[in-house]
DNA sequence: AAAGAAGTGATTGTCGACATTATTGACGAT
DNA sequence: ATCGTCAATAATGTCGACAATCACTTCTTT
């Protein structure tokens, strides 16, 4: 049909669209939802927000309190390493699993990904290598085959979205990452599950280790408190 | 105006109710959840239903299709297999948490709980045994101290009951089953992460292994068609 | 008789109105 | 001046009504 245009607005387009806002930074943690304000700037009906909250507060992206209406999610310190913790054990689950049934259409994608990074990284192009970094993880979970998992680590990742560009700032953290990359893909290539899990295991202990770092670096940094 | 006997029935209670009566098994899988239905059932208006089933939906409990209603969403053996998979990844992660900080008092209710299971194998009772096995992983989870993990092992838990009870019923299961968890606590007792996470992953396999004969066995007994 | 069209009943999706509840600010007593 | 009371306001929770949609039956056409 129609190219670009807005399509008709249901109610689960206003979670996808709100859902969206809220991943992406346009609401602040902690910021207020108002069903009638975000109705309005959403254009769509109050009942169409209530249903969207009520799936985020499922989800764990917006908190709901009875008659006190919504906030966006704060996720505390702690949380977020927490969410750090399990998602580097699924993953390293997932690329056991994706090095024993790996095909060469999952490993082709994959090495183009890792060609990509390199550029990236000659490049300084950190935004561009961090996109790279998410899609390679992805295909892990493509080639891992195992949807209740990928759809697990899927909800962790949209949790903890705001926490990971703290990550690539630390300075030569991407050359490291961009090694660790290489050695998982290596491991996938040769279908060494073993390799494959502790590979993936090292790599997401360093993420855990730089996002921890970058928590400590930023203890008396900005709070959220919208003004 | 005084309620009779019932407690306010809130939106959130609709959503507790819902959810009790289908993982407790009072609505069968791929049964039609109508809303007027339901709401009349429950003493609750078609609002509060409504949005009981979009959280339910979001938990993965019901699937909701646009125009046509929700059901009770069937879990597939293939998925029940996954589940179990993932639950096993996961909850080994949080036996090996629960060695390194199990207080005495986590220890204490532990062995009691592990007491009275040798209790109900010797009398046979189990229902009692597989209630006490849930316990059992309950007290696990809060000596992790890993509420992140306990809430997508729980979600998963919600899913898969369903299929528990078959479980227990292969002949010789509950007196092996014993011998796991009593490994799991000498574990946890001896603050060994390492025995922990292992023993943890053998009990889980086993429960995977019997999961699987049961499948198997039953790929001819009564579907769940209605009627 | 088979295929398609149109009608019918039931169910879902959405909206507006209203009651309930929290929050804010003013006011008065101590 | 501080605290508590109370009204004013804003936002949420719930209900009923109605339109949109689907599943099914009946009727028409070939």
């Amino acid at each position: 049909m129609r190219g670009r245009t807005q399509a008709s607005e249901n109610s689960s387009d206003a979670y996808r669209v709100l859902r969206e806002a809220i991943v992406s930074g346009r609401f602040h943690p902690n910021e207020r939802l108002v069903e009638g304000s975000v109705a309005t700037r959403l254009g769509v009906g109050r009942t169409a927000v209530r249903a969207a909250l009520v799936r985020l507060d499922q989800e764990g992206l917006v908190t709901l309190e009875l008659n006190r209406g919504a906030r966006v999610r704060l996720i505390s310190d702690r949380e977020a390493l927490e969410i750090e913790e399990v998602r580097a054990t699924l993953e390293a689950m997932l690329a056991r699993r994706a090095a024993a049934r790996a095909t060469p259409a999952n490993l082709r994608a994959l090495r183009q990904v890792v060609v990509e990074m390199r550029e990236r990284v000659d490049k300084k192009d950190a935004i561009g290598y961090s996109e790279l970094n998410a899609q390679f993880h992805q295909l892990i979970w493509a080639a891992a085959d195992h949807p209740t998992t990928s759809r697990l680590v899927g909800g962790l990742k949209s949790q903890s979205i705001r926490f990971q560009y703290q990550t690539i700032m630390r300075p030569g953290r991407t050359e490291r990452s961009l090694r660790e990359h290489e050695a998982i893909f290596n491991a996938l290539k040769a279908h060494d599950p073993d390799a494959a899990e502790s590979a993936m295991r090292d790599h997401l202990a360093e993420v855990l280790e730089t996002l921890k770092w970058a928590i400590e670096g930023q203890s008396r940094a900005p709070r959220w408190l919208p003004g």
